[in-house]
RNA sequence: CGAGUUGGUCAGGCGAUCGCUGUCGCACGGCGGCAGAGGAAAGUCCGGGCUCCAACGGGUCAGAGCGCCAGGUAACGCCUGGGGGGCGUAAGUCCACGGAAAGUGCAGCAGAAAGGAAACCGCCUGUUCGCAGGUAAGGGUGAAAAGGUGCGGUAAGAGCGCACCGCACGAUUGGUAACAAUCGUGGCGAUGGCAAACCCCGCUCGGAGCAAGACCAAAUAGGGAUCCGAUGCCGUGACCCUCGGCGGAUUCGGGUAGGUCGCUUCAGGCGAACGGUGACGUUCGUCGCAGAUGAAUGAUCGUCCACGACAGAACCCGGCUUAUCGACCGACUCAUUCU
């Protein structure tokens, strides 16, 4: 079953840093990059950041955060990572589909690079 | 029915599946129940609660804020009612609305003259035809020109006289008061405007903020408490006084990462009765209504309709201001038509 716990977001800045420091991948689009680092905990976690800069209004914030978790609730991949995923200014324009249209095509771009 | 003014309420609904946070229950590493953003959660502009402080101690000065009157409130710069003035046919609405006879200052252009200012064109009288005197009605300038209108009066004029209006002063009456009304007196060369110009008067004001602060505690060290004490220095506007610290002695632990508490039950919501024009108050009944901490309230699908705005709690309340698709309810005004 797809579920969200705590133990599967980052929470700690240490945690983000080593991410920041040393990605392993890296894809991006439009709207988001995301940095990922293999790790030996079992099960993947991931960090959400979106800035003030980019993103004006806090519920349009709160809303990617929220579609992003989302995304990663329901697709898991095959290998543990950490993933860090950061927001670009394209996506305080997008809508609910085209957000989600954009992360499912990042999600398969992931797994292809993980498997190489 | 049309145009408009004003007060208030709501902020897509329902169902299914998968998730998140809190909490309760259990045959508890799971399952189930219940609850889970706003009217502005926003701007951080005021007022409080709460917490800490070597200076929340006293005085003088400085500084900041407020400013018609009465009431409401925990308090306010908020709200209610009233007064005055502006705008509107009206319902209503707007106003930083104390003092300009304490002092200082400011006012371009035009104009003869602009601040306790006077004669450019006029008008009238006299005339030696150069001008002299009287005058402030008319013209002209200006945002503003020596109370206004009318009648009388005069050489021409003028509060010179009178009536009404305005103004000033006094009295009376009504009102808790702001203020209003009436009467009398004064002919008005008294007291022009600006105080969100300085200023004067009256009233109010300590500072920081939940990253406040309290507790448990790896690391690492400058420490903490109590007592004694001369001078000097320091103490978040200045000065003076009071007081405290820097020194010595005695004594013991200390508090960063991380965690826990603070953290949600209150000036609380809803309903009724009573008092009050009203803001609001009193009494009774009833309800339990987010507490996250890289930060929870979402996603997808179906369905209905007027196709859903502005927008996300971060210690908590009371206001103000700003943003906002619309829908509904109440009160009132104007105009037209009908009875």
């Amino acid at each position: 079953m797809p579920n969200f716990p705590k133990t599967a977001r980052l929470s700690r800045p240490e945690d983000y840093r080593r991410v920041f420091d040393a990605p392993a991948l890296k894809v991006s689009s439009a709207a988001f990059i995301v940095l990922a680092l293999h790790t030996k905990m079992n099960g993947s976690r991931i960090g959400v950041i979106i800035a003030k800069k980019h993103v004006k209004k806090a519920t349009r914030r709160n809303r990617l955060k929220r579609l992003v978790r989302e995304q990663f609730r329901n697709n898991r991949l095959t290998q543990n990572f950490d993933l860090v995923v950061l927001a670009r200014p394209a996506a305080d324009d997008m809508d609910n589909a085209e957000v989600m249209r954009d992360l499912t095509q990042l999600w398969a771009d992931l797994r292809r690079k993980a498997c190489a």
